[in-house]
DNA sequence: TCTTTATTTGAGTGATCGCTCAAAAACAGT
DNA sequence: ACTGTTTTTGAGCGATCACTCAAATAAAGA
């Protein structure tokens, strides 16, 4: 009997995804949502909630996008290890793609999110820790391989790895949303790949 | 004969830097800047322009004393790569203090700042310039005084090893933004600190 | 075709946005 | 004290903000 919905729910989040990760949350404005999703306010508040709702829907979906792509990379490679070489490898070709933003959305985000919006700020801690796990295991299973170098180096145990590769994505990410030489980023990202690899055993 | 003004421009700059540093530009609103700087619409904008112009004010005197604080810290340090060294261990002590945002200032303006404001975009993309430039001459020096492995190894320029200087430190105060343990933040800090000690000869 | 139920619409809400300007206030020199 | 110059004030500007809701619309089942 009722009437069904005219939009796609997944195809709305995923220019909702564009639209906040090129704008950011603050500048985004609810006019710039009706316009990207083609939708009349009323049927976006019935469908998402409000502003802050839909760009914590847009943050899951980005971040799970993220994960995916890096997994289904890293199962591609070789090694663990090369695997996440070529990860830093490929972000240094960000200036070759056409993303919303070449930086990392979470980390526009919580950059962003203050005091005011504390769900915001929650999401986005989960979803970087998810992240930050995903690396973890990836360092995991190149140790159980014996694929690490001084193992019994407490400076090479897995978590350890993982916030530092998180914090040089984040950094690669921030680095490559300056207008800077395309060459010099890709130089950058295989300095950093560099370094991941120099742990192999 | 004129009536001198009641405001201490370097006094109200400061205070500015604050603000913006925690909240953003976006997020900042103008009531904010009136209750921070006690001063009155029509004063702020006979004293500094307007909110974009307050901000890059506010941007420049960040740059200048984050600038300047780096410099005093490597002059007293015994060799140029300890002192960059020290320098990243000092960022992860992010946490014991208290700043606006752990966050770089200039990098949240760099994810901030859109099409719509290119000016604030050109000045951030100059001052983060700066700093990778004062960052080159760091290593440029210590090269110099023969304290670099390798110098030959092209991954050893000055050029190239300031770049992905600049790298770590924003992504490690972006990485600090994140409200995780203390002493992991500070490890962290610790492992970027050792791979710029691993460089000297 | 008609009824039922849900969705879509868009004019309009009060609040807040960045910002202006005429009037009031305050200092410095005479 | 008075005058001349500048600063400070704050009410209020039009625009835009996130958001609401009653009416119009459209699909599915009878």
């Amino acid at each position: 009997m009722p009437r069904m919905a005219a939009y796609d729910r997944q195809d709305c989040l995923e220019k909702a995804v564009t639209l906040f990760w090129e704008k950011g949350f603050h500048a985004t404005s609810l006019k710039d949502i009706e316009h990207a999703l083609d939708m009349r306010p009323g049927s976006i508040y019935a469908a998402f909630g409000n502003k802050e709702s839909l760009y914590s829907q847009a943050l899951d979906l980005y971040a799970g996008t993220m994960g995916k792509d890096f997994l289904d990379n890293l199962r591609g490679q070789q090694t663990p290890i090369e695997g996440l070489a070529e990860y830093l490898r490929e972000l240094g070709k960000l200036r070759d793609t056409n993303p919303p933003s070449r930086a990392c959305m979470l980390v526009k985000g919580l950059l962003e999110a203050g005091a005011e919006t504390p769900a915001l700020q929650q999401k986005i801690e989960t979803r970087l820790a998810d992240m930050e796990a995903i690396f973890r295991q990836a360092f995991a299973e190149a140790k159980a391989a014996g694929q690490i170098r001084d193992p019994d180096d407490p400076a090479h145990q897995p978590d350890r790895l993982a916030r530092r590769l998180q914090c040089e994505v984040m950094g690669l990410r921030a680095f490559a949303q300056r207008s800077g030489d395309r060459q010099e980023l890709q130089q950058l990202a295989g300095d950093l790949a560099n370094t991941v690899l120099s742990l192999q055993a």
